[in-house]
DNA sequence: GAGCCTCGAGTTCC
DNA sequence: CTCGAGGCTC
C-alpha cells in the first residue's frame, strides 16, 4: 500500500517519482501504442494521481520526463488531462453531394440484407463550436472533458458545471453514462459577450466558436459562468447499458433526461432525404441564430453501426456533409518558395491580408507548381485551369474552415504586365542547388540534399518535433537559432550540448534566439530535458532519423519487425537494393512496399548518414520495441483467409469483424496462415489449405467464433 | 490494373 | 486539413 505523501521522506519521494515516470510512460506506451493496456483505467488514473499528489508536495523534485508534463497534443497547463474511454474520433468530410451518395453507396456494399430498402439516417446540424464529453455515474456529473487530440482532452468539470444545459444530476440514467456534444454561442450573445469585452477592454473574440473554446477554457470557473454558453448533445461514448436499438431512439432517451438535442435533428429514409436536410438547413443557415458548417448523417440502425465499425480515424457510419466555405477577396502580392526536410520546394501565396471567417489570413499553401498552373497531378483542371499570377486578385477560402486556400482568380482584375510564374530553377538556399522534378511526379526537389542548408534544419527540427524525440525547450526557434550560431548542425551535436558548455567550448548563457542573454535556469533545464531523451524508445528513433517514407505508423512496423536497434541497423546497413535476405525480409513486413524499402536502402547507404547516426547513437540508450499489439484478443497474432462467398455477411464486414478480434486477414494461403474460413463455392484457396493442413471452417462456423 | 484505404509531408493560425 | 502516393485487395 502506497504511504500517505505526508509520511514521505524527501529521498523516498524522489524514489517514487522515479518508478512512477516508469511506470505511466510504459503504460501509455501500453495504451497509445499498442492498444494493449495492461491495466485498468482506474487503476492508472490512480497511479497518475499519485505522481501529481508527490509532486504538489515536493514541487522542486518534479522530474524532468514527469508524466504529468508529458502529454501527446500538450494540452494547456492548469488542466488536468483526461484520457477517452472511448476514443473521440472526428468524422469523414463530404464536399458535395456526390460524396454523400458514394458514402451510401458504401454503407450499402458493406451489407448483404439490404436489397433495395433504403438507409435510415440521422440527419443533424452540425454546429460549429468545442466538442465536448460529459460522464455521468450514478446519474451524478463527474467529469466533462474537451476532445483534445482524441485520446486525451482538458479536464474541464468546473467549468461545465456552470453551463445551464449540462444538468448537475440526471434521474433515471444508466450507471454510466457518457454523453458526447457541442458547446457552443448563440451569435446574438457572442455580439453581446464582444460588446461587454470591448467595453472593458477585454479581449474581443474572432468569431462564437473562438469565444465559446475560450470561455470554457477559464482557469477561474467564475469566468464561464459568466458567459453565454449552450451544449447540444449528439452522441454517446461509454454506457453501461444499450441506449436503445437506433440512433434516433438513443438521443431521444438522452434527451428525456434533461439534455438538450438540436431541434433541427431529423429521422429520414434514404440519402436523396438526407440531402434534402442539408438544402433546407443551407437555406436557412443565417436564420437558425448559431454558427453550423454542415449537416451530419448518420446511420440510425445502432446494430448497423457497430458492424460497420470505424477506421483509424472516424466511424464508417457517419459522414459530414460540408456547407459551402466562406469565401474573401484579396490580392495574390508574391509567390515565395519554401523547402521541406526532405528537399521539396511548396509556393506559398502571401496575400493582402483579409479577414476569412473571422480570422485574417495573410498566407496559403500553393502546394505544387502544377497546383499553380490551374492543374491538378492527373492534368484535370482546377480554377477551370486558370493560373494564378503575382498581382492577381484572387477568392480565398479556409479548407475545413481551418487552412487557407486559393480558390480562383479573377481574370478581369489581371495587370496587364502580370507574368505567368515560373518554377525555380535553382534552390532558394546559400548554395543555389538546382532543383529538379522527376517525371510523373508533383513536386519539385531541391537536389542538394545533406549540403542543402535549408534541409538540415528542417530535419533537427523533425529530429525534436512533437513524435520524435520531443526535446523540451528545444522546439523550432531554439533549433534554428543554434543551427545559425553553428551549435548544432547535426542530431548527435544536441547531446554534446552541455559538454561543450562544461568544458567552455560554447556559451549558451550568452544569449537567447533574441539575442538576449539566457538565464542560468533555462539552460539547466534544457540539458535536463535532453538529458532525459537519451533513453529513448527504437520506434521514435527510427522516426526521427528522417528517412522518407518513413513516418510515424512505419516505423513503429519497422520497430515491431526487429526488435532493437541492433538488429535493425544491421539489417539496413546490409540490404541492397532490390535483392539479398536483407531486402526480402524488409518487403516481407506487412506494410513496407519496395517504394519504402528502397528509401531505407538509400538512406543507409549514403555514408553521412552512416556517420552521423553513429555519432547519435553513441549518445542514446535505445529501448527495443514493444511485443505486437493484440494480446489477449480471440484471435490475436492469428492470420485468417476467406474463401468462397460468404452468406451472412459480406467480406467487408468479415475482415472488419476479424481484425476487431486481433487477426491479420491475408489474401491467400500459405504457411503463416491459421484459418481458413471457406464459403460457398470455395475454390484453390480451400484446396490449399487442406494440402498444408491449415484449420478450414465454414460460415457458420466463422459466425460462432467471431461472436465468441 | 483499378480502386480503396492509410500514411506521409507540408501548411495556417491561435 | 488536404493532397499525393504507397501498399494492398480484388
Amino acid at each position: 500500500m502506497d504511504k500517505p505523501v505526508d509520511d514521505l521522506s524527501r529521498d523516498e519521494a524522489g524514489r517514487e517519482l522515479a518508478r512512477l515516470a516508469d511506470e505511466i510512460a510504459r503504460h501509455d506506451a501500453r495504451y497509445h501504442r499498442d492498444d494493449a493496456p495492461e491495466i485498468s483505467d482506474a487503476a492508472y488514473d490512480a497511479l497518475k494521481r499519485r505522481n501529481a499528489e508527490i509532486e504538489a508536495a515536493f514541487p522542486d523534485l518534479v522530474r524532468a520526463d514527469s508524466p504529468s508534463a508529458r502529454v501527446g497534443a500538450a494540452p494547456a497547463e492548469g488542466f488536468a488531462t483526461v484520457r477517452h474511454r472511448r476514443p473521440m474520433l472526428s468524422l469523414k468530410n463530404a464536399m458535395d453531394a456526390d460524396e454523400v451518395r458514394e458514402f451510401d453507396a458504401g454503407v450499402r456494399r458493406f451489407f448483404t440484407d439490404l436489397g433495395d430498402a433504403p438507409i435510415a439516417y440521422v440527419a443533424e446540424p452540425k454546429i460549429d463550436g468545442v466538442s465536448l464529453a460529459l460522464r455521468y455515474e450514478d446519474g451524478r456529473l463527474v467529469e466533462a472533458a474537451t476532445r483534445g487530440d482524441g485520446r486525451e482532452g482538458e479536464n474541464v468539470t468546473a467549468n461545465a458545471r456552470t453551463i445551464a444545459d449540462i444538468p448537475a444530476a440526471l434521474e433515471g440514467a444508466p450507471a454510466v453514462l457518457e454523453v458526447r456534444g457541442e458547446v457552443y454561442m448563440t451569435q446574438e450573445d457572442f455580439a453581446a459577450l464582444n460588446a461587454r469585452q470591448a467595453e472593458r477592454g477585454a479581449k474581443v473574440f474572432a468569431n462564437p466558436r473562438n469565444a465559446a473554446a475560450g470561455s470554457l477554457r477559464q482557469l477561474d470557473p467564475s469566468v464561464t459562468a459568466e458567459r453565454p454558453l449552450r451544449f447540444f448533445v449528439h452522441g454517446w461514448g461509454e454506457v453501461s447499458e444499450p441506449l436503445a436499438e437506433t440512433q434516433t431512439a438513443a438521443l431521444d432517451r438522452i434527451g428525456a433526461l434533461g439534455l438538450q438535442l438540436n431541434p433541427e435533428t431529423r429521422r429520414v429514409e434514404g440519402v436523396e432525404a438526407a440531402l434534402a436536410v442539408h438544402a433546407d438547413l443551407e437555406a436557412r443557415r443565417a436564420l437558425l441564430g448559431y454558427d453550423v458548417d454542415g449537416v451530419v448523417y448518420k446511420v440510425d440502425d445502432l446494430s448497423r453501426q457497430a458492424r460497420l465499425g470505424f477506421r483509424s480515424t472516424t466511424p464508417r457510419w457517419a459522414v459530414a456533409h460540408k456547407f459551402s466555405a466562406q469565401t474573401a477577396t484579396t490580392v495574390l502580392e508574391a509567390i515565395d518558395i519554401q523547402v521541406g526536410r526532405t528537399g521539396a520546394l511548396s509556393p506559398v501565396a502571401r496575400l493582402r491580408p483579409v479577414t476569412v471567417g473571422g480570422v485574417v489570413v495573410s498566407n496559403a499553401t500553393l502546394h505544387n507548381e502544377d497546383y499553380i498552373a490551374g492543374r491538378d497531378s492527373a492534368g484535370n483542371p482546377i480554377r477551370e485551369g486558370r493560373d494564378l499570377r503575382v498581382g492577381d486578385t484572387v477568392t480565398v477560402y479556409r479548407a475545413g474552415d481551418v487552412i487557407p486556400k486559393v480558390m480562383d482568380v479573377d481574370l478581369s482584375k489581371r495587370p496587364a504586365d502580370a507574368a505567368p510564374w515560373a518554377a525555380p530553377a535553382i534552390c532558394p538556399c546559400p548554395l543555389a542547388t538546382p532543383t529538379e522534378r522527376p517525371e510523373g511526379e508533383a513536386v519539385r526537389r531541391c537536389t542538394g540534399e545533406v549540403a542543402c542548408p535549408h534541409q538540415r534544419v528542417e530535419h533537427l527540427k523533425h529530429f525534436v518535433s512533437r513524435n520524435a524525440f520531443d526535446i523540451e525547450g528545444l522546439g523550432t526557434k531554439q533549433i534554428e537559432a543554434f543551427f545559425e550560431q553553428g551549435l548544432v548542425s547535426e542530431p548527435a551535436d544536441i547531446f554534446t550540448l552541455e559538454a561543450r558548455q562544461t568544458a567552455g567550448e560554447i556559451d549558451l548563457h550568452r544569449r537567447d534566439t533574441k539575442g538576449r542573454p539566457t538565464n542560468a535556469k533555462s539552460v539547466e533545464n534544457l540539458f535536463a530535458a535532453i538529458a532525459a531523451r537519451r533513453r529513448i524508445p527504437l520506434e521514435r528513433l527510427i522516426f526521427a532519423l528522417g528517412a522518407r517514407h518513413v513516418g510515424e505508423t512505419s516505423a513503429r512496423l519497422l520497430a515491431r519487425a526487429y526488435g532493437d536497434w541492433q538488429t535493425f541497423e544491421a539489417a539496413m546497413r546490409a540490404a541492397e537494393p532490390r535483392e539479398g535476405e536483407a531486402w526480402e525480409t524488409l518487403l516481407a513486413i506487412d506494410g513496407v512496399g519496395a517504394v519504402m524499402a528502397g528509401a531505407l536502402v538509400r538512406f543507409f547507404a549514403e555514408p553521412h548518414n552512416r556517420e552521423a547516426v553513429e555519432r547519435l547513437v553513441a549518445h542514446l540508450e535505445v529501448e527495443p520495441a514493444a511485443a505486437p499489439a493484440g494480446a489477449g484478443a480471440a484471435l490475436s497474432g492469428k492470420t485468417v483467409v476467406f474463401t468462397g462467398s460468404l452468406e451472412r455477411m459480406t467480406r467487408a464486414e468479415a475482415k472488419a469483424r476479424a481484425e476487431a478480434l486481433g487477426a491479420k486477414v491475408a489474401g491467400s494461403v500459405s504457411g503463416k496462415t491459421d484459418l481458413v474460413v471457406a464459403g460457398a463455392e470455395a475454390g484453390s484457396k480451400l484446396k490449399k489449405a487442406e494440402q498444408l493442413g491449415v484449420r478450414v471452417v465454414t460460415e457458420d462456423e466463422w459466425i460462432e467464433i467471431a461472436s465468441g
